[in-house]
DNA sequence: TAGCGGCGAGTTGTAGGACAACTTTGAGCG
DNA sequence: CGCTCAAAGTTGTCCTACAACTCGCCGCTA
């Protein structure tokens, strides 16, 4: 890393990125101390209000501990996961991260006319085209969570609907410039058999809805997704901070 | 506010309370500007190193987006709330935010061994006593959540044993110098019938299990708790950012 | 010798000024 | 009317200095 700023991210968010990296690459280990800001300024070439910029992300990400007159210190949740809901990132990205090889079946690509309330969550006008995808995501022949992804059709050009939802939807929205930075969540319990594209393995379960609203940068809404976790196949975590 | 730092709160944390106060109060809108930074060191009398400071925490927190060239804006997520989960407050707290007028009702307070899945979790020896609070929130007659605290014995004066649970227990935990400054959270799907801390209202309702361990600021875990939601009656959101 | 107190080095928090990088606006021109 | 571009405004980064805090070391004392 340099201080010339080549690319067009923030300074700060390369260091910050790349300490996020070492720290859960076993580099630091819990409760360690990191290098001072001074010695940090020298390692990343960079001024010290970049330093602290940086840190100061990590630390509201609850990542590491910065203490007045003493350092930085990484986090140690007595070897419990640190990395959860909080922060945005795919499905079956974070479901990797615990360990699962998971694998994703697409079960189906639709577009068809958005009812009322898909327009009203995505902002569009009533009846104009949605993509949807529906998926399974599975570990073993166990399915770990079915997942209904949509989309404001015209921001999808029909050439990606071979590849949609056949991996991350994350990375097609990438590819289109839409990134989503934001994701309103909301949880519930369900029963598998009020869902009603649960297949036979789910029905007799519980399971754990995760019904998001995704924004880009200026708060447009450019997806909702629903994902049904089979309770007690995946646990994922959420880390509060004040 | 003042540039005396007369309290041991850093500054800059003092500004970011009371900017984020000042926009859930509403004197800010979603999507509006907020002043530049320039403007707010003359508002509060500070630097814009604490200016900025408190910018970027209220940005990771959500509450704003800040653009390079442009400006701070009020995030807008289409008049959803804002202030979701991955903030660590009380629950009681977190109730009242959204509108709901909650009270709440002590069921019982017990000090007896920890388990040894409880000792475990609280990093304890095994055998050495707990405190467990029993409570039940409700709205009108209705039961909104079931909850149950549990703390090492050693940390709770007996005499607090009559107030303790009546409010919120993390006004007691902070008159103990016990600030929980970090939660670790599950969420699960279960029934009520195999709750057995259930009552008759809700054994026949699905619930949402927030299953939390909850540290202080060097890492300690100094309480663990498991709030039973009942489905549908209330809704709480988690804000997920990159 | 054990305990206490305080000094000092190291570290993070805040201040102020300067310039770079970027966005937005609007005046001027074709 | 639409385009270019200069200028003003705003955030990003750098530098230097000092305040506030933490922690270990060392000497003094009982």
């Amino acid at each position: 890393m340099s201080a010339t700023n080549t690319a067009r991210t923030p300074l700060a968010r390369q260091v910050a990125e790349d300490l996020r990296r070492r720290i859960v690459s076993g580099e630091f280990a819990p409760g360690a101390r990191l290098p001072s800001e001074a010695e940090m300024c020298e390692h990343y070439r960079v001024s010290r209000v970049t330093v602290r910029t940086a840190a100061k992300a990590l630390e509201s990400q609850g990542l590491v501990d910065i203490r007045h007159g003493s350092g930085m210190y990484v986090v140690d949740l007595g070897g419990r996961i640190r990395s959860g809901l909080q922060e945005l990132r795919s499905i079956t990205e974070t479901i990797e991260e615990s360990g699962i090889t998971a694998h994703v079946r697409r079960v189906s690509l639709t577009r068809r006319p958005a009812l009322e309330a898909e327009a009203s969550r995505l902002d569009i006008p009533r009846g104009s085209d949605i993509v949807i995808v529906h998926r399974e995501i599975f570990a073993g022949d166990e399915t770990v969570a079915i997942s209904i992804d949509a989309m404001p059709a015209h921001l999808i050009p029909p050439a990606e609907d071979e590849t949609l939802g056949h991996a991350s939807v994350f990375g097609v929205l990438d590819r289109l410039g839409l990134e989503p930075v934001r994701a309103l969540a909301e949880i519930h319990a369900v029963r598998g058999s009020d869902v009603d594209i649960a297949d036979d393995d789910v029905s007799e379960q519980l399971l754990v809805l995760l019904d998001q609203v995704h924004f880009d940068r200026i708060g447009r809404p450019i997806a909702y997704s629903k994902t049904y976790f089979v309770e007690g196949r995946f646990q994922f975590t959420i880390l509060r901070t004040r």
